[in-house]
DNA sequence: GTGCAGAAATTGGTTGGACCATTGGACCAC
DNA sequence: GTGGTCCAATGGTCCAACCAATTTCTGCAC
């Protein structure tokens, strides 16, 4: 028999209809990422639905990083959605140990290479603009506060993925900085952790304003090996402070 | 049932701690995939939340793909759980379009390459050996049935992923290889896709056998570049038969 | 007018209770 | 057995409140 002339019935499907709907809503008003959606109590009204079904197709928007909602203020786009879109949540059984993070660190150095080069070949002078713009923020931050521009250097980064017209370099890499930031946020890291890796924003920078792909991507391979050698250095100092 | 394994939340972040307390029950039953969680109203119960607050934290695992749900049976395990799971929700915007798989492709290729440097420089004589095998059988297919070996394909790329020591190679390029496969089945593609990336498959494996990291990044980088090249042939191909 | 503290309105988060729709098993007539 | 009917369990939806964080407005002191 084939399977596939009986295909099962889908008689409700509520809130994934609120989500469609919502879909139509974005577009037809044009909204932005960054901008404020409707009440949850409205979308109720509008959509005749109850506000509970609103809230679990926010929820599962919210999972997918489509959506941030902030408690008194009000649900905000945090990304583009369009009809079509494709979602693909993938859930990675990680530790919080060392070789976890290694891991990741190994995963990270692949993409942030080639996010470096793609970028240096895609970069639009303006583009170039808003990187240095950047990065001369997270300097000044590293400055004057000594260190810790953690927020900062990120942002760096950031505009580096978003520069280099994939989507998908941000949020991958979006979601092991997370993991990152668990780790060494609580627990006891190395203290001038990120320091030695400074420099490197800077020559980063420079490759990628000179539009050298190679060199954007060299450069990018050395940062991450001195953020490889901190967390090696943590983690021997941890082991030490253990065995006593 | 141990009731003690659900004890009462605590205060704030409600739904992200009833998430907590349920991996924590989770692992305390030593819940397998398939088997039935406990009733949203026993949860609600037991947590001393509402039962509102028990869904949408179910809505949430629902999302990730951990969970289950069916209506009148109720909540099923549908993935492993640990306490420190790390979360990526990967979103592709604009579907089945070209620019989606190109972006694909790009992840993919920064991280295949990596993939073979770390395996050539990690491979013992057995996986080696078992890579050999892989790329055998591949062959083989590949020749008898005139190209399409696809599967056999795949299972070469993964033995290399296994090899290089870190799972998250495999883990994430084997949810783009789903999103890729999609497209693959049913729309037209061309005709003779993946005939070219044909010999890489040797290369790749001879320098990883010779323990050379760099040669083996680069034939991986070429494998990579016909499937892009076959799939802007793909492109070109529709365009010009949608016009017609 | 300006600035600022406090009240008021807005908004997401939570609660409890109710009812509906689906499921799956128990039971029964044939 | 086979097919039906009933019924309890379970997820899905709804409603009407209230709580907590945030924003906005108001009015007073200066």
């Amino acid at each position: 028999m084939d399977q596939n002339s009986l295909p099962p019935i889908q008689t409700t499907a509520r809130d994934d209809a609120v989500l469609k709907a919502l879909v139509g809503f974005v577009r037809a008003e044009a909204l932005q990422p960054g901008e404020r959606l409707p009440t949850e109590r409205i979308l109720a009204e509008r959509l005749k639905v109850s506000r509970n079904t609103v809230r679990e197709a926010l929820t599962r928007w919210e999972g997918l990083g489509l959506v941030e909602r902030r408690q008194g203020s009000g649900t905000y786009l945090k990304a583009a959605v369009s009809p079509d879109m494709l979602h693909m949540p993938l859930t990675l059984a990680g530790g919080n140990d060392f070789s976890s993070l290694m891991q990741t660190l190994e995963i990270r150095r692949a993409l942030e290479a080639e996010a470096a080069a793609l970028c240096a070949e895609r970069a639009s002078q303006a583009d170039i603009a808003e990187i240095a713009r950047k990065l001369d923020i997270m300097e000044q931050a590293f400055r004057t506060r000594e260190g810790m521009s953690s927020e900062e250097d990120w942002e760096f980064h950031q505009a580096i993925y978003r520069v280099s017209g994939n989507p998908l370099f941000e949020q991958i890499i979006a979601a092991m900085h997370e993991l990152f930031h668990r780790f060494w946020e609580h627990p006891l890291g190395v203290r001038d952790f990120g320091h030695a890796s400074f420099p490197y924003h800077r020559t980063i920078y420079e490759r990628i304003a000179a539009r050298d792909p190679r060199g954007a991507r060299a450069e990018a391979l050395k940062l991450i090996a001195t953020v490889e050698d901190d967390l090696k250095r943590g983690a021997a100092k941890l082991k030490l402070s253990s065995q006593t």
